[in-house]
DNA sequence: TCATAAATAGAATATATTTTCCATTTCTTG
DNA sequence: CAAGAAATGGAAAATATATTCTATTTATGA
């Protein structure tokens, strides 16, 4: 069944994709969700390239383009090669084409920020002690439960944290800060506790932190300057700099930062 | 004579190409100048293909690519095509024979979700469409009151959606999800939606989108597939796809696109 | 202009890649 | 649970593509 003509479009080819990927079996199903992943490989990939990245055999990978529509592999590959140029430059040239759009389109405002974000996330490695993070993630690991405490612009880290942690049966609680006095008076002193706050610093954060502290948990401050309140507590401090834009700045190398510290503790715990 | 090691990049390349143009004979310098021309064919095209495009037998292309210090027309094509596409296969190899190799210090670690986050923050340049970007920016910055829809992991990012849009004064809510049935109740015809979701994908966050869109306000999706069930509404969509580092993906590339369209949205608030 | 070297075209060969085929396994359905 | 259908893996065959070889042409310089 399904053997009519193939798609003419990229744009065809896809919503085809969409339409039946549920109905296909195993194998044809991983082709599929490998092509939607990567579809900018198709044009400068072989057959058997392709099938290894969806995990498959080549053949398997010929019955999905037969599926899909077409002859086979080669006919395919030409609809994807023919537009091929359009989307051909470089990382640079990209950059570079986003910023001729005129300053104030969207377009110039992405290439900003994804400089400033690949920039952040390269300083990330180098502004980041290995071996306070390597003390930190001991210091989480045997923590009964991690306390994550974050404000306004840490708010989506600390969140992240708390669903990276669930994910691992890590016992984590995100302290709210709304519906009255959070959830201080759960501190144990087999606890830990995360802090993420940038200047300027939420009082909250900073309140809770020390609290904590004074109580003698552990804590884990993500933080971005050396100058930061959460750098006074006899606290493991791990830095970020985000670089501004504006007078915004990204959480791209922050994001990172956390997901590294959740993978590192959700290791120890399950090795151990 | 300058038989020596091949270029390294497509920089490296075209430095080469021109330098040693002039001293061409003519066939080669017909090759030169089609390559000069076409640089983005040689990654989707045959030896026969580039040969009749510059008027040339293919042997004759063959020299061409010996002279550009290639043992051959492979070698040189494999060059434009790493520069494109191949980073993330190479990138997944790489990261598996790490894991296997067991390095999970947590110095391991950090490096490999930098260069995970870098590659995403780039790739952003590209998976983004400029258009659907200002077409969103658009869409939103005309809304009465902006909701906010995303669970798990893209919670994080629809958080950070939430205190940007406060913070620039635009109104936005938060779809929480939790104490019942949300906000679904105030969605009103000329209010707009920004719904996240990654696969696998909430079935709270796609019925929320759907019923939005049913209703008549736009919906501006940032997802990760192009079958993602967010593409099948009528939405203008964004797509973002954050390399994998063992089971985890970042959230680098995603925070960033955020942050763009929530200060493209600000700008045009204000501006008009 | 002639001798020599370089360059070229085209066919022949080697290699890579696609495509088909079929035995085996895995699902369906009565 | 058995019979049939669908799906799969692996390898063999067919095709496309890259590469080399050599006879011929074109350029070079004394």
């Amino acid at each position: 069944m399904s053997h009519e003509h193939p798609p003419q479009s990229q744009d065809a080819f896809l919503s085809r994709l969409t339409q039946s990927i549920d109905r296909m079996p195993r194998r044809l199903r991983q082709c599929a969700e490998f092509v939607a992943t990567h579809p900018e490989r198709i044009a400068v990939s072989t057959v058997a390239e392709l099938a290894a990245g969806a995990g498959v055999q080549p053949s398997a990978f010929m019955r999905f383009c037969r599926e899909m529509g077409f002859t086979g592999f080669s006919q395919m590959q030409k609809l994807f090669r023919q537009d091929y140029a359009q989307r051909w430059p470089d990382y640079q040239t990209r950059l570079q084409s986003l910023h001729a759009q005129g300053s104030d389109s969207a377009g110039a405002l992405l290439a900003d920020f994804v400089e400033a974000g690949r920039l952040s996330v390269e300083n990330l490695a180098h502004s980041v002690d290995p071996k306070s993070l390597d003390e930190a993630a001991a210091l989480l690991s045997t923590a009964r439960t991690i306390h994550l405490v974050g404000f306004r612009r840490a708010f989506p880290v600390v969140s992240y944290l708390s669903y990276a942690f669930e994910k691992m049966g890590v016992p984590a609680v995100l302290a709210s800060g709304v519906g009255g006095l959070g959830t201080r008076h759960l501190f144990s002193p087999d606890d830990a506790m995360i802090a993420v706050s940038f200047a300027p610093y939420t009082e909250q954060a900073i309140e809770l932190a020390q609290d904590a502290s004074a109580r003698g948990l552990p804590v884990v401050a993500i933080t971005d300057l050396v100058t930061s309140p959460l750098m006074r507590l006899k606290s493991t401090a791990l830095l970020v700099n985000e670089i501004e834009v504006g007078a915004f700045r990204t959480l791209s190398a922050t994001m990172i930062l956390a997901m590294v510290l959740a993978v590192a503790v959700g290791a120890r715990r399950s090795g151990s």
